[in-house]
RNA sequence: GGCCUGAUGGCGGAGUGGUGACGCAGCGGACUGCAAAUCCGUGAACCCGAGUUCGAUUCUCGGUCAGGCCUCCA
């Protein structure tokens, strides 16, 4: 195992060696649960689901520990609550549920743990506290703020220098802010939002001190890996290692030992946005192409540079499958040997998760299930799967890929028909036979004569 | 204004100081009754200008273009 990851603290890319190989901690930041997630949403949490299963591969399943949390307490839940006159838990359950298993059909797995805000709420305040008792905070018209100039090495992971940061604001500074930067750990609550009683007065927490308290709790700091968009790096992320590291952590050891961020996802060259009007929603393209397709997509470019989403990197995603699924169901005879991923694939992933080039393998090794004979037809398939199951893929039936949605009926009518067409080509009666074929088209069936019989699948979907 | 990325064939997308992956599309061939699938082969690219170097797509500087962050967006 010679995992090497890129570092934003650092800027480069740093061999990984955990605090702890017998538990290695990953927290990445999670969604705000008040709407359907966006195709965006999901590339950190696939992304890192790659990483979460290459790890698990490399230092056990029982010695990862995965959390990423959800935000449940936030002005657009506030005010999806109330239009719809609810309370918030109605809208955040029912999101955060949906979003769970919008995730799952991307194939990502279920975090190790996934903290709430809401349930870490006595954390958020006992660390707010030490903050304020230290002099890292202070407290301020009902507001409590985090010091800026109380942490020396502030801006250090975004490296944004302070004097810019101020002549860039776009923002009106608030008048109880001691310095422009200082930022919001807790806030009072507007009428009729959720309330938290505090020593500092009736509230809510601030965003960043949620994600401190909750990887405290659920992980302990300092942690392995700290992922996120690349958004996130600042403020969010330099705010949180700033809380963290000053709420009592040793300044040596540092709250997150790497910091990984994944770029953006744009939509027709432009950024994804709501306001935009031009989100692709993971709930709404589930129904269009199948969850793996997409995982595909989403991979098909280095995580950290800029992903550009079309229809078209859909299309091509599919026919990716295609070929290695293809590479499977000729092969369905073939018992898999038990065999490890080639050292080559591995490499690829290990190379700060370099998927292009680890795809590049897996084709590779489809072209080698397809020449090999005998017994290295065993160990390719084997290589093929133990390789894909390691990114997540290749994990269904390759029929199913093929035929996916099929109804009984559909299939009926397709077995009879291919039945027709194999006595009529057994006849050498090829008008009959391609008369057969053209009704099958019409269905949107592709046949494939092979020399034993023939095997069908859907053509397209779109 | 400040900070930071990136620019590779028709498209997507790795990588490298000296033979430029891989996928899709294209072309030729094998196989097939014909196809499809598969296999074999093949054409095709490193934004512009300087510099360093025996040699740069790869390093440095400048330029152009594109994108991101600087407001609680992944």
């Amino acid at each position: 195992m010679a995992l090497s990851l890129y570092d934003t603290m650092a800027r480069e890319k740093r061999p990984f060696v955990p605090k702890d190989p017998s538990r290695v901690t990953m927290y990445v930041c999670g969604p705000t649960v008040y709407n359907y997630a966006h195709i965006g949403n999901a590339r950190p949490v696939v992304v890192f689901d790659v990483l979460f299963r290459l790890l698990r591969h490399a230092y056990g399943e029982r010695s990862v520990i995965y959390a990423a949390n959800v935000t449940d307490v936030d002005d657009k839940i506030n005010k999806k609550a109330a239009e719809e006159g609810v309370p918030i838990d109605t809208i955040t359950d029912r999101y955060l549920a949906i979003y769970n298993d919008d995730m799952a059909t991307l194939g990502a797995l279920r975090p190790t743990h996934q903290p709430r805000a809401t349930q870490t709420m006595a954390e958020i305040i006992e660390m707010i506290g030490k903050l304020v008792g230290n002099k890292s905070a202070y407290a301020a018209e009902g507001h409590v703020l985090f010091n800026t100039q109380a942490y020396a090495e502030y801006g250090k992971l975004s490296r944004q220098p302070m004097d810019d940061m101020i002549a860039g604001a776009r923002v009106d500074v608030a008048p109880y802010k001691q310095h422009p930067a200082d930022f919001v750990l807790w806030k009072p609550s507007k009428k009729n939002e959720p309330v938290w009683d505090s020593p500092w007065g009736p509230g809510r927490p601030g965003w960043h001190i949620e994600c401190s308290a909750m990887i405290e709790k659920s992980l302990g700091l300092p942690i392995d890996i700290h992922g996120g968009g690349i958004d996130l790096l600042f403020p969010h992320h330099e705010n949180e290692m700033a809380q963290g590291v000053c709420a009592g952590h040793d300044h040596e050891v540092g709250y997150a030992n790497y910091w990984m961020h994944n770029g953006f996802l744009n939509m027709a060259a432009e950024k994804m946005s709501k306001s935009l009007g031009n989100v692709a929603l993971v709930h709404d393209l589930i129904q269009q192409a199948p969850g793996e397709a997409l995982r595909w997509a989403l991979l098909v470019g280095h995580y950290r540079a800029p992903l550009e989403w079309t229809g078209d990197l859909i299309e091509q995603s599919k026919k990716a499958l295609d070929r290695l699924y293809g590479a499977l169901r000729r092969a369905s005879e073939v018992e898999a040997e038990d065999v490890p991923p080639p050292a080559a694939f591995l490499s690829a992933l290990e190379d700060d998760l370099n998927t292009p080039a680890a795809f590049a393998e897996l084709f590779g090794m489809a072209t080698k299930l397809e020449t090999a004979t005998g017994k290295g037809r065993a160990q390719a398939k084997g290589e093929l799967l133990a390789a894909a199951n390691v990114m997540g893929f290749l994990l269904g039936d390759p029929e199913d890929w093929f035929q996916a949605g099929v109804t009984d009926d559909l299939r009926a009518q397709v077995d009879d028909l291919i039945a027709q067409r194999l006595e009529a080509r057994a006849a050498k009666d090829w008008a009959a036979a391609d008369r057969i074929r053209d009704e099958l088209t019409a269905l949107n069936i592709e046949v494939m004569d092979g020399p034993t019989g023939a095997t069908w699948r859907i053509k397209e979907s779109g």
